[in-house]
DNA sequence: ATAGTGGGTTTCATTTTGGAACTTGTCAAA
DNA sequence: TTTGACAAGTTCCAAAATGAAACCCACTAT
């Protein structure tokens, strides 16, 4: 299967990568939820090539996760920030952010601490159910396939 | 920068998406939480070419997210199982599905649903703080350099 | 004897990526 | 007035990764 297909697979996982599941977006999009914002400054901080930098923030602006916004005329010059959807993906950084303080880290811990503005405290982010508020860990979610998908949808969960 | 070398970088993000980031890589574990083992069920059902399949899954071996259990001898067979950092990933792939069940789906909805099998309700994956369990959104989260890091730290975060 | 299965490896053409230089419009300094 | 710098790209080319298809090996079933 080619790369571009993904995004009509019945699959939410295939359209969410589609998207973002690309090497460098990530990285991309974890330096906007840090502030920032220029061309310049992504190419320093992330150190991707400028072609694929241009490619990728690109097809983040037709996909709607970020908008490129002037912050100066003559010459025109444009920064790039988050739209709702772009903010939406906040637990997914958070959590590949927080997996890999716990699995991933040297001796000398996490690089960057993360402390909650509401309480104050260092925090890791935790999942819960939306109904019962409990904790959800890998064995406690059954997945169904949707009735509107037919039988395309059984195959996803049956292999 | 070349992808090699993320995994060196003081950031949690780039050591996640060292060993995660690839195109394929969390297709393949999208797949192994749905109980998916076996060399040949991943090819059919993600459609990628055996090479990189074959290639993927050594990786993620290495890694230690995936181990290799024989389930037959004479010919001797091997299955690919999640170890305890291989299940870790689990709110990965849970903040990546919903996020395309919210912002990707098509007109017939999310194609699989998830049910909580603590309270056996239809639920969403909601992130909140460990400490006072509040949801976190974007702005409710303050980055700070870790001491341990010096100067390496701050440029993360500054920019 | 032949075909099929499971889990790969090899080969080779096509794509994608990395690195570096070039472009365009504007301002500031020598 | 020429020179240099900045910001945000684009163009060019060599090197690396990918996709498609065929091949391999140890068995088992027909």
């Amino acid at each position: 299967m080619r790369w571009e297909e993904l995004g009509d697979q019945p699959c939410s996982m295939s359209r969410t990568l589609a998207v973002v599941g690309d090497r460098w977006t990530l990285l991309i999009l974890r330096d906007c939820f840090l502030g920032v914002r220029r061309f310049d400054a992504f190419e320093r901080r992330i150190g991707l090539t400028r072609h694929l930098l241009a490619d990728r923030l690109k097809k983040l602006v037709e996909h709607e996760v970020l908008v490129k916004v002037p912050y100066q005329q003559k010459p025109l010059r444009e920064e790039y920030r988050l739209t709702d959807k772009g903010l939406a993906l906040h637990p997914v950084i958070l959590s590949l952010v927080s997996w890999g303080d716990t699995w991933m880290a040297d001796e000398r811990g996490a690089p960057i601490e993360h402390y909650h503005k509401g309480c104050g405290q260092r925090m890791k982010p935790v999942m819960v159910c939306s109904e019962c508020a409990e904790p959800v860990g890998a064995r406690d979610i059954e997945a169904r396939p949707a009735a509107a998908f037919g039988e395309d949808a059984q195959r996803l969960v049956a292999g």
